[in-house]
DNA sequence: CACGCCTCCTGTGCGC
DNA sequence: TGCGCACAGGAGGCGT
C-alpha cells in the first residue's frame, strides 16, 4: 500500500502520540542498534518519500512499511498476526509495527547516516515542497531514456511515487506510462499532475486496501477517485475508452490507451 | 552510471 | 471443493 499519501496519513495520525514520549522498552524482532532506543525520547516525527523518520538523541529511527507494513499506536496490542515490533512509550502508549510481508524495514542509526539505505540517501525531492521544480524536473526527464513510469517509481526524480500514483499522475498527464525523453510541455503537465494528485490522496487519506480495512485505523478514501489503478476494462472518466492492463517495468500498469498516447506530443 | 531483472515474504484469488 | 500458480501497493542488489 504505502506511497507519499499513505505514509504522510500514517505520520499525522501518529506524531501528536509519540512526540515528546519516552522509550520505556523495545519488544519483537529489534535488531541490537535498535535496541538502544530505550530510555530516549521521540522528537519528531517526519517523513521523507515513503519513509518515516524520527530523531531521538544523537539517533534516528528509520521504518520503511514495504508492501504490507502497518504503523499503530494503541494502549493495548492488538490481537492481530504478523506484529513484528512493539516500542513501549510513556503514558502506556505502545507503537505497533505489522507487516504480514515483511517487506517492511525498521532500523536505527546515527542521525542521518542512510548508508543502509541507498534509497534514501539519493532520495529526490518532495514533490509537496519548493524544492521539487518544474525546470529541474523537466531538464532530468530529457537527460534519461528509461520508461516514465519507471523514472517515477526509482525515487531519485522526485520523492514517494508508487505503482498506485504513478499511474494516476500519468493519466492526469495525459501522456503513456512507456513515454521516454518527455518534451518540457509534458514535464510541465506531470510536474502538475503530480502535486495536484498526492495533495488530493492526503486529503483523502490516501487510498484505502482490504489489508487496511480492519478497524484499527481510520481507512483512507481516495481510492473512490482513482481514474485508472485496477479499473481495467471499464470506461476511462475523461473518453469513456476502456482502461488497459499491461505490464511495465515488472508492475501492473493501467493506463487511457486514447487519453494517453504513446506518440511524442507536436509542439 | 544508468538501466533492467531478480529477489525477499506471505496471503489471496483465480483457473483448472 | 481442492490444488497450483500467478500476483500483490517496494526497494535492494546484482549483472550488463
Amino acid at each position: 500500500m504505502p506511497e507519499l499519501p499513505e505514509v504522510e496519513t500514517v505520520r499525522r495520525d501518529l506524531a501528536t502520540i509519540v512526540v515528546g514520549k519516552r522509550v520505556l522498552g523495545i519488544r519483537g524482532a529489534a535488531s541490537a542498534p535498535l535496541r538502544r532506543i530505550r530510555g530516549l525520547t521521540f522528537k519528531n516525527l517526519r517523513r521523507r518519500g515513503k519513509y518515516l523518520l524520527a530523531t531521538l538523541g544523537e539517533f534516528e529511527l528509520i521504518i520503511h512499511l514495504g508492501m504490507s507494513g502497518r504503523l499503530l499506536a494503541a494502549a493495548t496490542i492488538p490481537p492481530v498476526p504478523h506484529v513484528r515490533l512493539v516500542i513501549d512509550l510513556e503514558g502506556g502508549v505502545h507503537l505497533v509495527f505489522v507487516d504480514r510481508r515483511r517487506f517492511g524495514r525498521v532500523s536505527f542509526v546515527r542521525r542521518g547516516d542512510y548508508a543502509g539505505s541507498p534509497t534514501l540517501a539519493r532520495m529526490g525531492p518532495e514533490p509537496l515542497s519548493a524544492a521539487f521544480t518544474k525546470s529541474a524536473f523537466g531538464h532530468q526527464l530529457r537527460a534519461t531514456k528509461a520508461p516514465i513510469k519507471s523514472l517515477l517509481l526509482n525515487q531519485r526524480l522526485v520523492a514517494g511515487i508508487g505503482n498506485i500514483y504513478a499511474d494516476e499522475v500519468l493519466h492526469r498527464a495525459g501522456i503513456h506510462p512507456d513515454r521516454r525523453r518527455l518534451t518540457p510541455l509534458e514535464a510541465g503537465r506531470l510536474h502538475r499532475a503530480i502535486r495536484s494528485v498526492l495533495a488530493a490522496a492526503i486529503h483523502h487519506r490516501g487510498t484505502s486496501f482490504s489489508l487496511h480495512r480492519d478497524g484499527l485505523l481510520p481507512p483512507g478514501n481516495f481510492g473512490r477517485h482513482l481514474r485508472v489503478f485496477q479499473r481495467a476494462g471499464q470506461g476511462c472518466r475523461k473518453c469513456g475508452a476502456p482502461i488497459l492492463k499491461v505490464r511495465l517495468a515488472r508492475r501492473s500498469t493501467y493506463f487511457c490507451p486514447k487519453c494517453q498516447v504513446r506518440e511524442r506530443d507536436v509542439m
